[in-house]
RNA sequence: GCGGGUGUAGCUCAGUUGGUUAGAGCGCCAGUUUGUGGCACUGGAGGUCGCCGGUUCGAAACCGGUCACUCGCCCCA
């Protein structure tokens, strides 16, 4: 630690990033609102079985990325790198499945030790929604729709590109890997190293291999559609005849894979070229098996998850939070009159800011630039008559008012425009 | 975890083949204006040249290590 630094892969979010980020999580909270999702929030950190247990062994969310501890309990923990299955858990734990069907939504933060990149960090923050107990195709369309519209009421939806696929239910699944794994396995010399590994821990994650030999291998490999079983075929096809029906444009991506392995059937991605590598924006897909591998009951759910960092670099800026006016003693005489005011102004509804610093010269300077729009400005005479002067700082003019109608003229004023 | 690039003021960046007190713009502070912002002018503060070590008479510059950021791989949001 040299020079006073956050810890890797974490960074403090200033009000400029904030507002950012504030901006995507209340878009999307009152997007997913409009579809019947509420808002709730499970533990930041949770038992390590409740990751390791569904997220697979093959997972390198698992295997290499989580940050696990020990408390003086001697209880094995762990920071949660993903949030679909501590609400599953949250559903279990408090007796849900008895109200099902349940819709959720999140926002919170998530930790992975991975190697840092932009837009992909060691701390980061994900909003997301998780639809429990509904099996129907609908629900896959749902969640999706909900998903294009909170980065179409963010504005971005022109820069994704919806990407959707099936992976079949665990029998397909089953099946199709045996295809691959015999075929690829025939190949295995001319594979990447990274697939030769993939090859024994997790088949079905060379499908999108960017490596050029295995695209090349992989255009003879069996394909997952020609595995998928005629119940699979029918929740698929439901699911872009929903889509379709509502104008929601999406490409189907044969090698669409998912790497956490309770999803089963649809699989999608909002991906952006706007952000190097890290292009997913919004991903989710069904998880049907999740609950059983808790130890819960069997229950269906779908869901997404997307990365809030990476949508505010989309984004750019929030708004930040400017006063409306700001309460200037005009003398050092009349500071408690201006701070008096300011409460009375506060009471009436108004956000008023008092700058402290400086004369009142570097107090106006000041407060123009932080772009706030009026000044009450107060000094010995003022006091005497019971007035203030009230500056507009946008128009330019200002007006000597009691300060009994000084909220009002405010208020009045904003509401002009 | 693997490979490439970069690190000089709060920010964006100059800095000659290694040479004396390391610069600019913006921002910040102060003054011109002792009850009034934007514009202009003048002045000022602010730098362990990421850190440690090495080469050299001499290192911001060259070499090694380290930390951080960044691009790609991996993985994913």
């Amino acid at each position: 630690m040299s020079r006073l630094q956050p810890a890797r892969g974490t960074s403090d979010l200033l009000p400029a990033a904030m507002a950012a980020h504030r901006k995507v999580i209340e878009t999307a909270r009152d997007a997913s609102a409009h579809y019947g999702f509420q808002e709730m929030a499970t533990p930041i950190f949770e038992f390590s079985e409740v990751f390791s247990r569904p997220l697979g062994d093959s997972s390198d969310v698992v295997t290499k990325e989580t940050y696990n501890f020990t408390d003086r309990g001697g209880e094995t923990l762990t920071l949660r790198p993903e949030n679909t299955a501590g609400v599953v858990r949250a559903m279990i734990s408090n007796g849900l499945t008895q109200s099902l069907p349940l819709k959720y939504f999140y926002a919170g933060p998530m930790f992975r030790y991975e190697r840092p990149q932009k837009g992909r960090m060691r701390q980061f923050h994900q909003i997301g929604i998780e639809y429990l107990g509904a099996f129907e195709p609908l629900a896959d369309a749902e969640i999706i729709a909900c998903g294009a519209r909170v980065l179409a009421d963010l504005g971005v939806l022109d820069r994704c590109v919806l990407h959707v696929n099936s992976l079949g239910d665990a029998k397909c699944r089953l099946s199709y890997r045996g295809a691959l794994v015999a075929f690829l396995t025939q190949h295995r010399a001319d594979l990447s190293e990274d697939s030769k590994v993939r090859l024994g821990v997790n088949p079905l994650r060379i499908l999108d291999s960017k490596d050029l030999r295995d695209r090349e291998i992989l255009r003879g490999a069996p394909r997952l559609q020609d595995h998928l079983n005629d119940p699979s075929k029918a929740h698929f096809a439901a699911v872009i005849e929903a889509l379709d029906a509502a104008g929601i444009k999406c490409q189907l991506d044969p090698l669409l894979v998912r790497g956490l392995d309770y999803y089963c059937h649809t699989a999608f991605e909002f991906i952006t070229d706007a952000l190097g590598a890290q292009g997913t924006v919004l991903g989710g897909g069904r998880y049907d098996g999740l609950s059983e591998m808790l130890g819960g009951p069997a229950i269906a759910g779908v869901g997404w998850a997307a990365g809030v960092e990476r949508l505010a670099m989309l984004v750019g800026v929030g708004d930040l939070a400017v006063p409306q006016i700001a309460m200037v003693a005009a003398e050092p005489l009349a500071k408690v009159a201006a701070f008096r005011v300011a409460e009375d102004l506060r009471s009436a509804g108004l956000s008023v800011d008092i700058p402290v610093s400086g004369n009142m010269g570097k107090k106006m300077k000041k407060i123009d630039r932080a772009g706030v729009r009026f000044a009450g400005i107060i000094g010995g005479s003022e006091i005497d008559k019971g007035t203030v002067q009230l500056r507009d700082l946008r128009e330019g003019n200002q007006e000597e008012l009691a300060q009994s109608r000084l909220a009002s003229a405010i208020i009045t004023r904003l509401n002009r425009g």
